[in-house]
DNA sequence: ATAAAAATTTAGATTAGCCTAAATTTTTTA
DNA sequence: TAAAAAATTTAGGCTAATCTAAATTTTTAT
């Protein structure tokens, strides 16, 4: 095995490839790829070439890409760096939920298992992120959420909250301004059928939030 | 002023310049820094151009390179992210002075002056990294060390061993297997005129050490 | 003070990652 | 199912940071 150091770009590029396979679970286009990086579909190609050289992805022409099992181990390793990076410095630096996002994204390049395993160390083997990710292990496992998004809910039912789809700052702040947190127990007291937005209550306190706010948070009974 | 984004291979060529510089005072030749960073001469060249470009340095053809004001202060902030690390390293996460080096490297160019500000606050404010080399503060002031080489000291003297020279983990090793900590007092009791070794006692101990160490070890009274 | 040696710069390539424009393949639609 | 639209790839270029080889300048030594 030829223990290939990988650029920053070819990183980012196996992590963008692992979360929208993830999401849709068959290979991944060429046009949604270079959305998702901010670049042209004629760069992903060049790129996803050399990702197929190195065994990282398999790629057919046309067809889209996914990761090998090398690909997909170091993908998982980067989020894991990544989310325990934002532990960190939501933890012990004080740093805000909203805040920490671009930080971990370089802090995650960072090349050294030891710092990372002594990391998590530090941080007690945290089980999740700050917004409610789980943290893969030191073997690539990761944990399946059982979580669904709030809009699913039915009336009446109550839920804690487990997590956010959308890391999005200004998302984030929202949810600060509506004291909205993970761990929060949350109620739904009515439904919208014309906008799909929801009557909710959280802390005893009701008030109503947007479809775009319930497909966003995620809930667990 | 422009916020100019530097690339980590500028703040490592101001590294170098300030290191160099500091050392001879005087302006820095290509061939001393092509020595220094591992590249070629006319690297150096290219690279110098690029920086002078930026007023980061003032370059004069044939003649050599100096920092501007401005090249200095990132310089000197890079520095003190680097030991700022380091101590997190050392402090938090259990590394051994002779392994923290090349990670502080990595670490050293994430760019966040909110990041340093707070992982300062963490760690109270060290004056001092791991070696024992002054940290900058925030504005850009750093001790000049009053200390100087073991080398230097007459037969008889007691003093405090404050910092090394030598920042490479063999020469830390080394030190470790002597049990020649920071902070430890070392006593003079012979110069050997042949070879400059020196006869010396910590810890009611005494063993020789060779000039090479001496020249290594600073000191201060 | 000038010739030889050393240091430095210039010229011209190379690689990674990106781009635009044109060509090709796949998908959609009528 | 063939034409139009969309997606993707190819071709050819660009920039940053490096290199080698050749040219130039400075320093050293006689």
């Amino acid at each position: 095995m030829v223990k290939t150091e990988l650029s920053y770009t070819e990183e980012n590029y196996l992590k963008a490839i692992f979360s929208l396979s993830r999401k849709s679970d068959t290979a991944v286009s060429t046009n949604h790829l270079a959305e998702k990086l901010d670049t042209k579909p004629s760069s992903i190609t060049d790129m996803v070439k050399k990702l197929a050289d190195k065994k990282l992805v398999d790629y057919v022409k046309y067809k889209g890409v996914l990761l090998t099992k090398k690909g997909k181990l170091t993908a998982i390793s980067i989020i894991r760096n990544h989310r325990l990076w934002e532990v960190f410095l939501v933890d012990k630096l004080d740093f805000k939920w909203d805040e920490v996002h671009d930080l971990a994204e370089q802090l995650e390049h960072i090349k050294s298992t030891q710092l990372i395993d002594r990391l998590d160390a530090f941080l007690n083997h945290p089980t999740h992120d700050p917004h409610g990710d789980p943290i893969p292990d030191k073997n690539g496992n990761i944990e399946l959420r059982m979580s669904e998004p709030l809009a699913n809910a039915e009336v009446g039912t109550n839920s804690i909250i487990v997590g956010v789809h959308d890391s999005s700052s200004d998302f984030l702040k929202f949810l600060d301004t509506f004291k909205i947190k993970l761990g929060s127990e949350i109620k739904v007291i009515q439904k919208e059928k014309f906008d799909n937005s929801m009557l909710i209550e959280i802390d005893k306190s009701q008030f109503s939030i947007s479809h775009q706010v319930t497909k966003n948070l995620l809930i667990k009974n």
